[in-house]
DNA sequence: CTAATTCTTGACTAAAATAGTCGGGAATAA
DNA sequence: TTATTCCCGACTATTTTAGTCAAGAATTAG
């Protein structure tokens, strides 16, 4: 699991897709506008997005993008698999190398931090995040962010 | 909260000390050694783990690094934090423009996931991560992570 | 039908971050 | 006193990120 700018891009302009996007498609050019990213580059992360299915496209006038699915089904983590290509940490895959070593076991033990933290992007949807749009204030407290964590597991 | 590879290698590399931390202080050499982080490079990030007071270092011949405070006590929020410097995210920090605007609504949901994250991560000690070592199989399942997740916020 | 709009694709470039190298120096324990 | 180790700064190479450009295909609005 990586978290760069460009998995920040990518689920931001799903959100504004998720905002914005209601009987009609959104065109990149709109997003570019709204969210000050340049259109070729949205092309770029919407040609991966749209190979995951998460996104259907349009063309034409009056054409643009899709959410493929409702907001509740689409998760954070699935967009930054989208269009973050993985890379491996193990530096000894196969290769019986440095078996049992120091080296193996923390590269598992970050591995398993990782599935953690993918675990946990993997609870939150493009609607759990608006959802804290419209409260009357800006930002949660972390204290009720982390109550949010704890009925989401729990509902599991 | 950005999560790269160069963070993963001061987590690694402060697993590392944690591991083979007892009496005597861990040479920088040695963890190159184990993990295979060039030697330079380390010294680059543990320059900035020792400004962050994660770390103390010793001269010498028999030197190296212990870390500054016991393993319960650091946490995989810190030594991210320390290596990573942090970017802003917002294009429109004060200046007014874009205000109400979707643009700066996306900024802050994303701010919102940004700090659960971070929270999470905040609740992650390197002992918590080496807890998993000696219990006969190699990986929890993710339930298993989630189970321990879920305590972990419990106890707070 | 025509023309403007929009996605689609690929190649290319610029900028930034990451990772690594090098050389010199200071502290210190054996 | 000497080998070891941290310390520091400048430099370089590589990779990733971000952006540019250009040509083309589909489709709708007029």
């Amino acid at each position: 699991m990586k978290l760069t700018t460009r998995g920040r891009y990518a689920v931001t302009a799903m959100l504004d897709l998720a905002i914005n996007g209601g009987k009609r498609p959104v065109s990149l050019t709109d997003i570019s506008g709204r969210q000050e990213i340049s259109l070729s580059y949205l092309e770029q992360l919407f040609a991966k997005l749209r190979r995951e299915q998460l996104v259907t496209s349009a063309r034409g006038p009056g054409g643009g993008y899709r959410l493929a699915r409702s907001g509740e089904e689409i998760f954070v983590a699935e967009i930054i698999d989208a269009v973050d290509e993985s890379v491996d940490v193990t530096n000894c895959q196969g290769k019986g190398n440095c078996h049992q070593g120091e080296t193996c076991l923390t590269h598992h033990l970050w591995e398993d931090l990782s599935g953690q933290i993918h675990d946990f992007l993997s609870q939150i949807s493009l609607c759990d995040l608006m959802e804290g749009r419209g409260q009357g204030r800006g930002h949660r407290s972390a204290q009720q962010q982390s109550d949010g964590l704890l009925q989401t597991l729990s509902l599991r």
